[in-house]
DNA sequence: CTTGCAACATACCGAGCGGTTGGTTATGAT
DNA sequence: ATCATAACCAACCGCTCGGTATGTTGCAAG
């Protein structure tokens, strides 16, 4: 990788992470670029703006880091049991940090869904990725799934669920709120068998 | 009420909207100030500070508002189906602004608890009254209730999931998704029962 | 060897922020 | 009528923000 594109990697990097605790518009380029040790003509040399620099953020790091752990979560047999496990060993791997500042992108779609369009096309475009990606995942095992279930709306359903129960764990500061609601969440997936 | 207070009652109701609309950090003092047509002494006068005034907006506005919310779906014969009317009517009474601007509660919640810790105390003490009504409302028919059901557990999960229906509607600006989750909210609630 | 452009650095700008200060007006008790 | 105090106003302060204009360096093609 040339050194441009490493420093590009870098601000990418640490922004996403500033973005991560702060929020974006509490995110403050001055503190990216003490933290990269360059000078904001480096970083307006690769990003014409604030919020561009937030669009290549959420799509370079944030998109592919969130589709394929779902897609890991996904790929396997059983997908029902690849949700509960993958939800369960969240509550385990999640870090502090991740209780405290919570999922990514769920921040960022509380924070800008609603102020600015392009962050919202761009979250609503990825949600309806996952949506999409968990219906093919559980019509695949179909037969073995009860009857009459409307499984789009039964996707977006254990995606709000997990979205609230890290809102929950954010306010709480501790992971028992979460897996209290994995817990019953997965009774609920589970429940979609016959 | 006296011209003092009237003041007083007039900055909470103006501030709770901005809050609600733009959060907390975002919202401007003097905008507020423009608003309610005063000066910034007289809101200082009032409040010692932006963020007194923030938990003023949270414990007189926002909370009562909340709490009476909730008791009104929970103080009736069949609490279950107290909560499924409650959430149906949400879907159709919910205003557009509603829908964009999401829950007050939890978009504090998701800007404030790991900021300032006088939110965030203050946000979960309200979770754990919210919490602790719907058990009791659950309880009083716990012989209608499935046996072994984690009631404190089921009580987090339903709030988990009604934040993240907020969540996911604003993102995608209209109340098709926000249906679809509390309709199958509704489901799982009422399969609590035998 | 020079020239040109990518890749940075430095210094500065206007705007908006929360908060303070010093003063003015209204009110209610004595 | 007086006078303390509540209630309010206007001007200003320091600070940080995102963004820009200009200057410098290094490499790579001709």
């Amino acid at each position: 990788m040339s050194d441009a594109e490493q420093t590009r990697q870098n601000i990418l990097t640490v922004a996403a992470d500033e973005i991560h605790q702060h929020g974006f518009k509490a995110t403050s380029l001055s503190v990216i670029l003490n933290r990269c040790e360059i000078s904001k003509g480096a970083l307006y040399h690769h990003f014409t703006s604030k919020l561009e620099l937030g669009y290549a953020v959420f799509e370079e790091i944030y998109t592919p880091m969130f589709l394929d752990l779902w897609q890991s979560a996904l790929a396997v047999e059983d997908p029902v049991e690849g949700l509960c496990t993958f939800f369960t060993s969240m509550t385990e791997q999640m870090s502090c940090s991740e209780v405290v500042c919570g999922c990514p992108l769920n921040n960022l779609c509380e924070e800008m869904a609603n102020v600015d369009e392009g962050f919202r096309l761009r979250i609503l475009s990825m949600q309806e990725q996952l949506n999409q990606s968990i219906v093919d995942a559980l019509e695949k095992i179909n037969d073995d799934l009860r009857d009459g279930l409307a499984l789009s709306q039964v996707s977006y359903f254990i995606v709000a669920t997990l979205n609230g129960a890290t809102t929950l764990s954010k306010s709480s500061r501790n992971k028992e709120l979460f897996k209290q609601v994995i817990a019953e969440l997965c009774l609920y997936i589970r429940a979609l068998k016959k």
